[in-house]
DNA sequence: CCACCTTTGAAGGGC
DNA sequence: GCCCTTCAAAGGTGG
Protein backbone atom coordinates (compact mmCIF):
# COMPACT_ATOMS: atom_id res chain seq x y z
CA UNK A 1 0.00 0.00 0.00
CA UNK A 2 1.59 3.10 -1.38
CA UNK A 3 0.50 6.61 -0.85
CA UNK A 4 0.41 8.78 -3.85
CA UNK A 5 0.26 12.36 -3.68
CA UNK A 6 -1.80 14.26 -5.58
CA UNK A 7 -3.50 17.44 -6.05
CA UNK A 8 -6.80 17.11 -6.43
CA UNK A 9 -9.15 19.06 -8.79
CA UNK A 10 -10.32 21.34 -5.61
CA UNK A 11 -6.91 22.04 -4.79
CA UNK A 12 -7.03 19.74 -1.66
CA UNK A 13 -4.25 17.53 -1.39
CA UNK A 14 -5.05 14.35 -0.44
CA UNK A 15 -3.07 11.19 -0.26
CA UNK A 16 -4.59 8.18 -2.18
CA UNK A 17 -4.06 4.50 -0.51
CA UNK A 18 -2.61 3.02 -3.89
CA UNK A 19 -3.33 -1.26 -3.10
CA UNK A 20 -0.39 -2.93 -5.10
CA UNK A 21 -2.19 -5.98 -4.65
CA UNK A 22 -4.86 -5.37 -7.81
CA UNK A 23 -2.00 -5.49 -10.33
CA UNK A 24 -2.92 -3.11 -13.02
CA UNK A 25 -1.74 -3.42 -16.52
CA UNK A 26 2.35 -2.87 -16.41
CA UNK A 27 3.76 0.81 -17.28
CA UNK A 28 4.96 0.28 -20.52
CA UNK A 29 8.51 -0.23 -20.56
CA UNK A 30 11.27 2.16 -21.95
CA UNK A 31 12.88 0.13 -24.64
CA UNK A 32 11.04 -2.54 -26.27
CA UNK A 33 12.96 -5.73 -26.14
CA UNK A 34 13.44 -7.30 -29.26
CA UNK A 35 11.54 -10.87 -28.90
CA UNK A 36 14.22 -13.14 -30.80
CA UNK A 37 12.45 -16.72 -30.21
CA UNK A 38 14.68 -19.42 -31.28
CA UNK A 39 11.60 -21.30 -32.18
CA UNK A 40 8.97 -19.13 -33.98
CA UNK A 41 6.20 -21.01 -32.54
CA UNK A 42 4.24 -18.39 -30.63
CA UNK A 43 1.33 -16.89 -32.51
CA UNK A 44 1.12 -12.93 -32.54
CA UNK A 45 -1.37 -12.50 -30.19
CA UNK A 46 1.43 -12.99 -27.02
CA UNK A 47 3.76 -11.38 -28.23
CA UNK A 48 1.67 -8.07 -29.14
CA UNK A 49 -0.25 -8.30 -25.70
CA UNK A 50 3.27 -8.51 -23.91
CA UNK A 51 4.61 -5.55 -25.63
CA UNK A 52 1.71 -3.68 -25.80
CA UNK A 53 -0.99 -4.37 -23.24
CA UNK A 54 -4.06 -2.65 -24.61
CA UNK A 55 -5.31 0.02 -21.77
CA UNK A 56 -8.85 0.32 -21.31
CA UNK A 57 -10.83 2.51 -21.07
CA UNK A 58 -11.60 4.38 -17.27
CA UNK A 59 -14.76 2.84 -16.83
CA UNK A 60 -17.59 4.44 -16.09
CA UNK A 61 -20.01 4.74 -13.38
CA UNK A 62 -22.18 1.88 -14.94
CA UNK A 63 -19.30 -0.55 -15.58
CA UNK A 64 -18.35 -0.31 -11.60
CA UNK A 65 -22.61 -0.64 -10.97
CA UNK A 66 -22.82 -4.00 -13.31
CA UNK A 67 -19.98 -5.27 -12.27
CA UNK A 68 -21.75 -5.43 -8.53
CA UNK A 69 -25.27 -6.05 -9.67
CA UNK A 70 -24.39 -8.23 -12.63
CA UNK A 71 -23.76 -11.53 -11.01
CA UNK A 72 -26.40 -10.91 -8.27
CA UNK A 73 -28.96 -9.98 -10.95
CA UNK A 74 -27.73 -13.03 -12.88
CA UNK A 75 -27.90 -15.37 -10.12
CA UNK A 76 -31.71 -14.40 -8.94
CA UNK A 77 -32.77 -13.75 -12.19
CA UNK A 78 -31.26 -16.64 -13.63
CA UNK A 79 -30.44 -15.07 -16.61
CA UNK A 80 -27.81 -16.33 -19.56
CA UNK A 81 -26.43 -13.35 -21.26
CA UNK A 82 -24.78 -10.26 -20.18
CA UNK A 83 -26.73 -8.40 -22.87
CA UNK A 84 -29.73 -8.92 -20.94
CA UNK A 85 -28.68 -8.55 -17.70
CA UNK A 86 -26.72 -5.61 -18.61
CA UNK A 87 -30.18 -4.69 -19.87
CA UNK A 88 -31.70 -5.07 -16.43
CA UNK A 89 -29.02 -3.70 -14.13
CA UNK A 90 -29.74 -0.35 -16.88
CA UNK A 91 -33.14 -0.15 -15.29
CA UNK A 92 -32.48 -0.92 -11.87
CA UNK A 93 -30.16 1.86 -12.57
CA UNK A 94 -32.29 4.00 -13.50
CA UNK A 95 -34.57 3.25 -9.98
CA UNK A 96 -31.54 4.14 -8.13
CA UNK A 97 -31.45 7.52 -6.26
CA UNK A 98 -29.53 10.24 -7.27
CA UNK A 99 -27.30 10.03 -4.24
CA UNK A 100 -26.82 6.52 -4.66
CA UNK A 101 -25.62 6.88 -8.03
CA UNK A 102 -23.35 9.49 -7.44
CA UNK A 103 -21.33 7.26 -5.52
CA UNK A 104 -20.83 5.26 -8.17
CA UNK A 105 -19.82 8.46 -10.31
CA UNK A 106 -17.49 9.81 -7.42
CA UNK A 107 -15.88 5.99 -7.53
CA UNK A 108 -15.72 6.53 -11.88
CA UNK A 109 -14.20 9.56 -11.71
CA UNK A 110 -11.76 8.76 -8.65
CA UNK A 111 -10.99 5.60 -11.38
CA UNK A 112 -10.37 8.12 -13.66
CA UNK A 113 -8.10 9.72 -11.68
CA UNK A 114 -6.36 7.20 -11.18
CA UNK A 115 -5.74 6.06 -14.71
CA UNK A 116 -4.40 9.29 -15.73
CA UNK A 117 -2.06 9.37 -12.89
CA UNK A 118 -1.22 5.92 -14.30
CA UNK A 119 -0.96 6.72 -17.43
CA UNK A 120 -0.56 10.15 -17.83
CA UNK A 121 -0.79 11.28 -22.14
CA UNK A 122 -2.39 8.11 -22.68
CA UNK A 123 -5.16 8.33 -25.31
CA UNK A 124 -8.30 5.76 -25.27
CA UNK A 125 -7.98 6.03 -29.07
CA UNK A 126 -5.48 3.20 -28.46
CA UNK A 127 -8.35 1.19 -28.71
CA UNK A 128 -10.34 3.05 -30.89
CA UNK A 129 -11.50 1.78 -34.07
CA UNK A 130 -10.46 -1.84 -32.95
CA UNK A 131 -14.06 -2.80 -32.60
CA UNK A 132 -16.59 -2.45 -35.34
CA UNK A 133 -19.37 -2.47 -33.57
CA UNK A 134 -22.15 -1.42 -35.78
CA UNK A 135 -24.79 -0.29 -33.46
CA UNK A 136 -26.61 -0.39 -36.61
CA UNK A 137 -29.13 2.54 -36.82
CA UNK A 138 -31.72 2.65 -38.69
CA UNK A 139 -32.62 6.07 -38.51
CA UNK A 140 -29.85 6.78 -40.67
CA UNK A 141 -31.38 5.18 -43.53
C1' DC B 1 -12.73 -18.26 -32.03
C1' DC B 2 -14.25 -13.71 -32.22
C1' DA B 3 -18.00 -10.62 -32.90
C1' DC B 4 -22.67 -9.62 -31.39
C1' DC B 5 -26.08 -8.21 -28.18
C1' DT B 6 -26.86 -4.90 -24.35
C1' DT B 7 -26.41 -0.83 -20.95
C1' DT B 8 -25.00 4.19 -19.95
C1' DG B 9 -21.21 7.05 -19.49
C1' DA B 10 -17.11 9.01 -20.97
C1' DA B 11 -14.24 10.50 -24.46
C1' DG B 12 -12.17 10.81 -29.02
C1' DG B 13 -12.59 12.08 -33.63
C1' DG B 14 -14.63 14.38 -37.26
C1' DC B 15 -16.67 18.50 -39.22
C1' DG C 1 -17.49 23.80 -30.19
C1' DC C 2 -20.84 20.44 -31.03
C1' DC C 3 -22.45 15.97 -32.51
C1' DC C 4 -21.72 11.26 -33.52
C1' DT C 5 -19.21 7.20 -33.20
C1' DT C 6 -16.59 3.97 -30.57
C1' DC C 7 -15.04 1.50 -26.13
C1' DA C 8 -15.45 0.29 -21.64
C1' DA C 9 -17.64 -5.18 -19.47
C1' DA C 10 -19.13 -9.58 -20.15
C1' DG C 11 -21.33 -14.30 -21.25
C1' DG C 12 -23.89 -17.07 -23.96
C1' DT C 13 -24.86 -17.71 -28.72
C1' DG C 14 -24.34 -17.44 -33.42
C1' DG C 15 -21.76 -16.87 -37.55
Amino acid sequence: MVLVSVIDPSGQLSYWPVAVEPAPPPPPPPTAAPPLPTTSRKRKHEDEAASQPHIKKPRNAFMLFLNEQRPKVAAEKGMKGSAAVNAAVGQMWNSLSKEEQARYYEEAEAERLLHTMLYPGWSTAANYGKKRKRTERTDAM
